[in-house]
RNA sequence: GCCGCCAUCGUCUAGUGGCUAGGACAUAAGGUUCUCAUCCUUAAAACCGGGGUUCAAUUCCCCGUGGCGGUACCA
């Protein structure tokens, strides 16, 4: 066994990446860079019934955009392939037949029908359901007759009958189990293909695997596993079984209640720095009281000894303040980028072709970042900037305690002011500055002109401020809006 | 049923044999402010229960309770 760190993320393809398996692919990452060594993708494949055609690349390319990337897999070679354990089976049966000829294993001929009325006659009198071990101690003789004969037939792993067997967690540390309690499982299927207890072991071995790093859901068969590498007479890799990651009801995370997969995320509008600072503290946390950090700075921390054991429940508020958090931090030419998707049925409300360019968008972008918890609200927040006839109730024009027709006065007087304000000095400060230096010289209360200036740019009782939309829409189209509200008030 | 893991504010967590049990999100109040958001200040909010061990347990041990996981020719 070599002493070199080697971890593997190895998922099966069946669908679309779950946020649970960022997370472990993110501990994946941050172990394995942390400690210097390799990250590898296996494509864990054994079940033909729940493949999905194409997920292994979505995977990789989902994961890749989350910011974890590998240093071997089946998308780029390396020296312990094939990566994808569905063209490793004769590899399998090498090992199968070394099992046999050790007498580690066994034929089994019982088929599925009798198993499961076993099972359940089993748990009708509420006892263990476990396979009876009727095939166990078949002779050879017989056991080759029956193949020959073409009988279908598993292999299973033959267990100890009883004693105890102490198995080691690197977060929870020494775990002892009973061996009476564990199931002469099935390591090969009757098909031929072996089950994820015997390919991952085996491939483990094989790709000289340091640290498997999996969900807590496995720590059950830890004791079968290592019963396994015994039976090959192998060393066996450090485990860790990471927590659980459970949905704000405490229960398991899954499609029908709400978002697990990480492209619904992507598509929501979730940058991956937020999603990625998330996930790692569920589970981690570094030293300090800072809570905001990147991949990279979580790998310089990072320690093994420091992950949780408790699970944890995915409760998006914090995400939602990370990922406001990552907006703000964006440039405003980056966030241009990440938003034009979700701004193109805006950009088709307007056939002003200015509001179509970068330097509007970037206006309307940078007003915005500051409100955003996710990217798909942009296009949500900033129809009123596209529209060209804004409908609004002829209220809302109205601060608090004024009247429309007080509110009209104002209006009035406020376009004659804004009228005469040249190109050089519409600008959102110098507007603020003149605007409020002028209301203080009336001695008019500012909510009364704001408010209404306001509305009558955004047809919005929430928005950003009347100066910043004045600038952003261009003295043209503000005077026009006032005057639209003007004679709404008539 | 059996086996296993886990247990600090609503949530994510820090932490210790003796502390006013810390932070972040969320919540509430206030400030800034024409509105919303941002930002700032403040508040409320937790050691599951019972036994031990100990001068002293939230911390160590046991039991219970609860949550979760496993108990497949799925991973």
């Amino acid at each position: 066994m070599s002493d070199k760190i080697r971890l593997r993320f190895a998922p099966s393809p069946t669908g679309f990446l779950h946020i649970g398996g960022l997370r472990t692919a993110l501990f994946d990452y941050l172990i394995a860079k942390s400690l210097g060594g390799v990250l590898f993708l296996r494509i864990e494949d054994t079940d033909q019934k729940r493949e999905v055609e194409g997920a292994a690349d979505k995977l990789i390319e989902i994961l890749a955009w989350a910011g974890i990337t590998f240093d071997e897999g089946p998308h780029i070679g390396g020296n312990f392939g094939p990566y994808i354990q569905s063209q490793r089976q004769d590899i399998y049966q090498k090992y199968n037949k070394e099992l046999l000829a050790k007498g580690e294993v066994y034929p089994c001929f019982c088929t599925e029908e009798r198993l499961t009325q076993m099972r359940a006659e089993a748990e009708a009198m509420k006892k263990p359901p476990r396979y009876d071990r009727t095939c166990r101690d078949l002779s050879a003789d017989e056991a080759a007759k029956r193949i020959a004969a073409g009988e279908k037939y598993v292999i299973r792993h033959k267990l100890p009958l009883a004693g105890e067997i102490i198995v080691h967690d690197e977060l929870r540390g020494d775990l002892k189990f009973n061996i009476a309690d564990l199931d002469d499982y099935v390591l090969i299927k009757s098909d031929g293909v072996p089950t994820y207890q015997f390919a991952s072991v085996v491939d483990d071995h094989l790709m000289e695997t340091s640290h498997v790093v999996r969900g807590e859901e496995w720590l059950p068969s830890l004791p079968k596993n290592i019963l396994l590498y015994k039976s090959f007479g192998w060393d066996a890799p450090k485990f860790i079984h990471l927590p659980l990651v459970l949905d704000k009801n405490g229960g398991k995370l899954s499609k029908r209640k709400g978002d697990v997969a990480v492209e619904d995320f992507r598509a929501k509008g979730f940058l991956p720095e937020a999603l990625i600072n998330f996930n790692a503290l569920l589970g981690w946390h570094p030293a300090g009281e800072n809570e905001i950090f990147s991949i990279t700075d979580a790998i310089k921390e990072f320690k093994i000894e420091d992950i949780g054991t408790s699970p944890a429940i995915f409760n998006t508020d914090k995400l939602d303040y990370l990922n406001g958090v990552y907006i703000r931090k964006k440039s405003i030419p980056e966030l241009i980028e990440l938003c034009r998707p979700y701004l193109a049925e805006n950009l088709a409300l307007t056939s002003n072709d200015f509001k179509k360019t970068d330097e509007f968008i970037g206006k309307v972008v940078s007003l915005e970042r500051e409100r955003l918890k996710n990217l798909s609200e942009i296009g949500e927040h900033t129809k009123l900037f596209f529209v060209d006839n804004l409908e609004y109730d002829k209220n809302l024009l109205v601060w608090k305690k004024s009247t429309p027709e007080a509110t009209k006065v104002n209006l009035e007087s406020l376009f004659d002011f804004l009228d005469k304000i040249g190109d050089n000095d519409w600008q959102t400060k110098k507007l603020e500055e003149s605007v409020t230096a002028w209301l203080k010289s009336n001695n008019s209360s500012v909510g009364d002109y704001l408010w209404p200036m306001r509305a009558a740019l955004t047809g919005e009782k929430a928005s950003p401020s009347p100066f910043e939309m004045a600038d952003a829409l261009g003295k043209a189209e503000v005077l026009d809006k006032i005057k639209k509200a003007i004679e709404k008030l008539k």
